[in-house]
Order: C-alpha cells, then sequence, then structure tokens
DNA sequence: CTAGGTGCAAAAGGTTTGCGGTTAA
DNA sequence: TTAACCGCAAACCTTTTGCACCTAG
C-alpha cells in the first residue's frame, strides 16, 4: 500500500514545503535552522553554518532562502529591538524573552490554555496573520549573579 | 482625549523629564511626536515635522532627541518588522496593529482588567522590563473593502 | 564658564537587487 | 527544456559616529 511514502529524514520535512523548489541550498538553510533553532540564529549566524556544510553558499542565498522558507511557513522571523533579524523553526505560538544582561533569547511558551490574542481589545473585524511578542528584561540567571555582587 | 490632568501645558511637561536639559530642539522633537503620535512616525517623518517649525534642525539631532526622549521615558519605540523604527507618545501598555494592505498603524490597548503578561508562561527569577506586542493582519476597514471586490 | 548638545558628513550595519550562469522538476 | 534559483557585488536605507562649534544652566 504505502510503500512509496516512507521518507523519514529532515530532509523529508524539507521537501515538504508547499510544494517550493527543494534545492541544496534550501535543504542546508533549513536544517542548519532545526539544529540552531533554540540559538535563534541571525541570517549571519546561519550562513556561517551553513558554509561548513557546504562552502559554495553566498549570503545572498541565505536570505533568499530565509525568506522563501518564512513565506512556506516553515519557519518564523523574530524581530527584537531593531537587532537583526533572528529565525526560529519553533512554530508554535511563542514569545521571546530577550535578556538584556547575556543577550540570550529563551522562548516563552503560552499558559495552559491561555490564547495570546485574547488580552488584547482587538477593533471588530479585523483579521489578525500574526503576533510578534518581545519581552525585554533580565533572565533568571543573570538576576541571581546581579544580586550576588549588589551590597 | 487627554484631558484630566493638572499639568498646564506640553512644554511644561517636557520640561520634566528626568530633569534633562531642555533644548529648544528636544522641545521641538517631543511637541511633534505628542502632536502627530496617532500616526506612529518613524524618524525621518519627525524630522520633516520638526524641520517645518524649526528649519535649521539635523536629522542625526532628531535621532539623538528620540533617544533621549525614550531613555527618559517620555516616549516609546515601536518595532514593527524590521521596518524603520516608529515613535510613540502613548505610554499606557498596548499592542500595536500593523494593517498589511494600507500600512497603518493602530493602538491597541487591553481587554479591562487583563495583564499582556500574564498570558505567557516566564520563567521563574525573571524580571520583565518592557513588552513590544506587534499584531500583524488586515483592519476592518481594508476587510470590508476586500469583501467588497470578492465575487 | 563648561559639560553637554547640535549640525554636518561620512561610515556602519543589515538587507535587497540586478544580472549572467546554473539546476531541479 | 525552462522557469526558477544561485553567487557575486553593488546599491539601499536606517541608524550611528567623529568632530568642530554652540548654548543652557
Amino acid at each position: 500500500m504505502s510503500s512509496e511514502t516512507t521518507e523519514t529524514t529532515a530532509s523529508k520535512a524539507a521537501e515538504d514545503f508547499g510544494g517550493l523548489r527543494m534545492t541544496k541550498q534550501r535543504q542546508v538553510v533549513y536544517e542548519v535552522l532545526t539544529d540552531l533553532s533554540k540559538g535563534h540564529p541571525t541570517a549571519s549566524e546561519v550562513f556561517v553554518n551553513a558554509k561548513e556544510r557546504m562552502p559554495s553558499i553566498s549570503l545572498a542565498t541565505v536570505y533568499n532562502c530565509l525568506e522563501t522558507l518564512t513565506g512556506a511557513g516553515a519557519v518564523r522571523q523574530v524581530h527584537i529591538d531593531r537587532e537583526a533579524t533572528r529565525y526560529c523553526a519553533n512554530l508554535q505560538p511563542h514569545a521571546h524573552f530577550y535578556c538584556t544582561d547575556c543577550d540570550k533569547v529563551f522562548d516563552i511558551g503560552l499558559e495552559a490554555g491561555a490564547d495570546a490574542a485574547s488580552v488584547w481589545s482587538l477593533p471588530p473585524g479585523c483579521r489578525v496573520e500574526e503576533m510578534q511578542v518581545a519581552i525585554r528584561g533580565v533572565c533568571g540567571a543573570c538576576e541571581k549573579c546581579r544580586q550576588g555582587h549588589a551590597a
């Protein structure tokens, strides 16, 4: 029966996004992104990592691939202040916490059963396409460290 | 609708921000911002308007003033995708709705009694300094217009 | 008086684009 | 085969910076 639907690798997943043409470059970019997704890499960081796997790839191509993958819904852009755009393979609804002390970005999930849009008094008739929630502050580790230093 | 305070003039308010040195340029930038705050102007837009009131002002100075006022807590930066930073004199907690059709930005208030952070499962020990909520979509007016065009 | 602010122009990122050669479907 | 994609370099736009002059406190 389903003898030919047995592909199980990451490349399988990459091949499926919106039926878009799957080039080696796009595969590499997508793999880098899933590997580094906890690090929320910028385009340049993706570029550095992609170059290790495919030395001929160019920065412009990385940008192109990231845009294509974003358009296909395979990855999300993350905007924090006006720093370089970061990319995230976590497609679940979530916020980003940016620690101003250590510069790390953490994914923040929704409370059980919560709906991120419900706290906002959206005008009737509008259609929400995407929501970006960026929280700036100091993470637990850095906060602890500060208290240690404080008098 | 900014009415019930006992403060007298806009310039009075501008003079009070953190005891920072109040130059003519900063006053002009602040006044432009309060006048245009519903339009969520970019630095360039503030510059154009400021130049009408003070032809000698430079773009770099507008950037400097905006940064100073932001640091003093008099205005907030608004980041939507990676477009030019917009500035907002509305200090109440609120989200921004960006209509991808007409490119306008609207302030979205909290539902009565709601707390924007409460839906997010923040890790214990972290300290929140600021929250930016950007909602992309199509506003009511544009959505209505689209339905009109549809068959 | 003088620390800090201003104006100018040039530089610094991040991102996009134009174009000839390449490639997945 | 051929429309789409890649790699390169140059362009673009927003924002920052260095420096000489000026001004609010």
